[in-house]
DNA sequence: CCTAACTCGTACATTCCCATACGAGTAAAC
DNA sequence: GTTTACTCGTATGGGAATGTACGAGTTAGG
């Protein structure tokens, strides 16, 4: 899986290079989902050929650019104790998340708009199985809804915390505030709901 | 405010142009949000330079589609009752407005990346009074929840109706079952929280 | 009917950005 | 220390999309 294996073998200068590259299209692209080539090259420090000698398309550099972004993101996320009350554990798995997300909001952008719906899936499979898991521990412990679909709100979590990003960009919600607001609004989507909401067929 | 009093006069022919023109950028747009300007002047059948002597540039010609969406989805909310309990009033609101969010999501994404924020704030003004209006009087009734800001709350539920469109659009969600999940989703975030949520800090 | 507004087609200028060609320098690795 | 991979600057091709030029045809409207 890993770019290793496939490659006979590699300069060490050249997997400076990468990484460099690499870096900057992260920070680039997560300032301006729009950036271009050029912008990426400059925030380097390398040269045009020096790039497309790694990445054949402007495609495959985003492609690894968000693919390093969630790897660092799964070496935090990893470390997070998913065990008891799945609520709690919930909570924890959010105050770690929330803030990766909000780093890398235009990185997935960008990558939304290059990459088929199916890579963008895979690329996101390991933080979606790991919300799966933890969702379906709360249900069976009887503190997660059932009457909703799970993928409806695994990706529910996901606008949440993406339009959380959206809303600290705007300067509308403080990033001290973040992390409790994330954590009340989810807790509220997942939650076993109390009545049947409101006075339904009064 | 409307563009009729601006301009002195208009012949009839023009005004038919401009309908058609606006039509097929709103069914063009929200089908493909990376549409071009040729696209759009081939859906609604007309010249090129007719559509030009109307639009000056494509941001405009967006504006005007993104604008005639929200004055049809207008004229549809206006008629639904808010009054009663605010919980029983915005399952009617979400019922009615949920379809028209989800036709025009792509619309709003093309728009997004041309327009401004403060225009698309500006431009979604009434729809969004209108929730601001029943969250605060469902605060009142202490039928909503008070411990996360009203903007939040407004935002979310723009978030979760978008983040619904997109389902729905990768074939996830059915449009039969849209509706209830939604309804249940919003309902649940903007309640009034009923523990302190999990064992908190057992 | 006759004037002015409107329409249309096609070609074009402009601008951006991706990706490549080339040749010369530089540093790694055995 | 020599070979080979890697790096770099610049110039350039190629595609796509926006907005304009021009001239002729057509329709509304008094």
């Amino acid at each position: 899986m890993s770019a290793d294996t496939a490659r006979p073998r590699r300069r060490a200068d050249a997997e400076r290079s990468i990484a460099r590259i690499v870096t900057a299209a992260r920070a680039t692209l997560s300032t301006d989902p729009h950036a271009t080539v050029d912008d990426i090259v400059k925030a380097a420090g390398v040269g045009r050929m020096t790039l497309y000698g790694h990445f054949r398309t402007r495609q495959e550099l985003v492609e690894a650019a968000l693919a390093d972004a969630l790897r660092a993101g799964e070496e935090t996320l990893a470390h997070v104790d998913l065990t008891g009350d799945a609520r709690d554990a919930l909570t924890r798995l959010l105050e770690s998340s929330w803030s990766l997300v909000a780093e890398s909001a235009a990185l997935v952008e960008a990558a939304q708009g290059v990459l088929p719906a199916g890579r963008m899936r895979e690329l996101h499979a390991a933080p979606a199985e790991r919300l799966n898991e933890l969702i379906e521990r709360g249900r069976r412990q009887g503190v997660f809804r059932t009457d909703l679909p799970v993928f409806w709100l695994i990706n529910t979590v996901h606008y949440v915390l993406h339009g959380a990003a959206e809303e600290i960009r705007a300067g509308r919600l403080d990033s001290a505030d973040a992390g409790r607001v994330i954590v009340a609004t989810v807790q509220a989507i997942v939650a076993v709901p109390v009545g049947t909401g409101g006075t339904a067929s009064a």
